[in-house]
DNA sequence: CTGAAAGCGCTAACAA
DNA sequence: TTGTTAGCGCTTTCAG
């Protein structure tokens, strides 16, 4: 590690050109097999790893594709505090049972409960999960492609530079909805294909890769009110500025609209109650509803999953009997769901593929400057569960 | 995107020279703000990003640090069906309902069985959720430190290129336990500093960051031993080529020879049994230990929480009750186990940190290559839960 | 099959 | 404060 050794080092170990060993590590077959095998032994004796900068300077590529994500919560950590953290003479034995006061859904509920800070930072985030499973996704795609994959998080100010930083390293970018304003996309964009993933809004030339909120929340809206026969619908929104929330939103008024004008239903009655797309405004929502004094709904259907998991919450609490007195549904597949109490039945986003497809779709670009903005829509998959059952 | 501009384009935009531009990126005090704005505008112009690879040759410095993972298990996965998989046209309604035949650990045991392939994919399996809290945690720290992050997964043959490669990209590379043979990093670490995770074993001049796997198992099994006045226990080991496994066995029999010499208790009987880290390795162990005819034992203290899950599972169905005839007991604090019946008692190996301490300690050889090897033992923590309560 | 030489785009002295 | 200039390490014609 005193200093790289460099192509030159290795030739006049080996006796050969610069050129030559450049070949032999690039185009082996062109070398003479005597030659290549000198090389070799050459590289091994002085340790030599072939500069990427280097390589990427000369040959305009680098080999690398970028992935940009929103900023994790971490944001606000503090520092850690190192000395203590490998001090480990003592194990600290932590009582981690369920109190009596658990909400139905099981612990989930303590990350909502500032009083449980000390254990809650343990337990993941879902919103993580979803761009793990999308960085996993690209990765696994991007090294079918013969690229390595660059990862970072955009956070508050530094979006600008980091952006900035991570185009000038790679040759595309995967962008997630709503990290980058519009403009610095746009700037980064004249210089490496960008491709935005999960914002299916029209207004850039850029390429998008999205799922299909829309088509999802139809089906699934369309299941309660068909198989179930539901007529009293409560729709739980998420933000309003959410392109997400806006596409889910547009299925379900379809799915109502198609069931009104069908004829064979009855007039379906619907109500809006905002979710935000969290636990706590899935309580509020639920809650909402409990003391309206109005009957309740035959289904509940949420914008996302988390606000449903609130609803299921609350109608717990207050002995409102799921499925059996009010359906609950979802949106998104996260893992919470499958533990609840019922199991959420909700559309699962195919998060593994978007990441895939949006190195697939940088890939081609790359390939084929040429070619016109492309919009992809990734297919969803309606999971029945108890919640919601199959009928 | 036609040509990408240069600092010479800029330059001359701008009526400048080329020093002036890198100044004004760089170190922007240094140039006098009318200048500055001028060749700001230029930029934005332009549309100019710098490019990472010179600025990597020219600073010998690459503001890049890299993870290597083990490959994901997708590595067999098939080319996907694009045509199909972006045709929304209609969506499929699965029923994820829970069938009868249930485990008692609730669907995780789907993910075992075979019949039950077409809904397993979706479910994350708990290796990966560990490499993406590694992940995160070094992205967070990377950021911190001032450093993008590079990922790059190896899998089978393709590991030497794609280490070499990445290796030739980055400042300083941090590598998952058993993902590389040792001449390789040895090999690579003559160029750029290396830090091993997750392997304490000896051997080798690198930088090691682990967590104390023996401490945990000799602390959680002190607990068992003390505690609940256990006698009668069983270990379900993993691989005997785990490193983990090696240490945490270590620590099991710490445990019981303290006990043993401590007088206090009566003598305390083991038996071993292998788990394989998995849980079908953990049915067959509970199986094994339930057919064999001798008295159950008070304890069953798993090397890993999946095989504890396993013998979860084989308990309930032979109605078994733990804890209160047997007490079960596992390691490394995965999410299922959170949602097992009883939830399972465990140590938690603190994942972020792992990827945070790791970051910082190749930034820190960095900064100073003449330091001795570093080899970091991170503290781990015990979760009490209804497995095996606390008292 | 191999070598010589011209850059790739930028940073960092050193001058001015 | 700004400009000039010499590389950084590698790929890639073009000769030989």
């Amino acid at each position: 590690m005193t200093k790289a050794p460099t192509v030159y080092d290795v030739a006049a170990h080996a006796g050969v050109s610069i050129a030559t060993v450049s070949r032999v590590l690039r185009r082996p077959d062109d070398v003479r097999p005597e030659t290549r095998t000198r090389v070799l032994g050459s590289v091994r004796a002085l340790g030599y790893v072939p500069s990427g900068a280097a390589r990427g300077l000369a040959g305009r590529r680098h080999g690398v594709l970028g992935l940009f994500l929103p900023g994790h919560d971490a944001i606000d950590e503090p520092e850690p505090d190192w000395a203590s953290l490998t001090d480990s003479s003592r194990i600290p034995l932590i009582d981690d049972r369920l109190g009596d006061d658990r909400l139905g859904a099981g612990e989930e509920a303590r990350i909502d409960s500032p009083s449980a800070l000390t254990t809650a930072r343990h337990w993941s985030n879902p919103a993580n999960l979803y761009f793990d499973e999308v960085l996993r996704g690209a990765e696994v795609e991007s090294w079918r492609r013969g690229f390595a994959l660059m990862v970072a998080a955009g956070r508050g100010s530094s979006r600008e530079v980091i952006l900035n930083d991570i185009a000038g390293r790679v040759d595309g970018l995967a962008v997630l909805a709503q990290t980058v304003p519009a403009d610095l996309l746009a700037h980064v964009s004249r210089r490496i294909p960008v491709v935005v993933l999960a914002d299916s809004r029209p207004g850039d030339e850029l390429d998008h890769v999205s799922v299909d909120n829309t088509a999802g929340m139809r089906a699934l809206t369309s299941f309660v009110l068909e198989e179930h026969g539901a007529t009293d619908l409560v729709y739980v929104a998420g933000p309003s500025d959410s392109p997400d929330e806006a596409d889910r939103h547009r299925g379900f008024d379809e799915a109502v609209a198609t069931g009104a004008a069908d004829g064979s239903g009855a007039a379906v009655r619907v109500r809006v109650e905002r979710g935000e797309f969290s636990r706590v405004g899935g309580r509020r929502a639920a809650e909402a509803l409990l003391v309206s004094g109005e009957r309740l709904p035959d289904a509940v259907v949420c914008a996302n999953d988390q606000s449903a998991l609130g609803v299921l919450d609350v109608f717990a609490r207050a002995g409102v009997d799921v499925p059996d007195r009010v359906l609950v549904t979802g949106f998104d597949g996260i893992e919470a769901g499958r533990f609840s109490a019922p199991r959420l039945t909700t559309v699962r986003q195919p998060m593994g593929e978007l990441g895939r497809v949006a190195v697939r779709s940088v890939v081609s670009r790359l390939t084929d400057p040429g070619l016109p903005p492309q919009r992809v829509t990734l297919p969803v998959e309606v999971l029945l569960r108890e919640s919601c059952p199959a009928r």
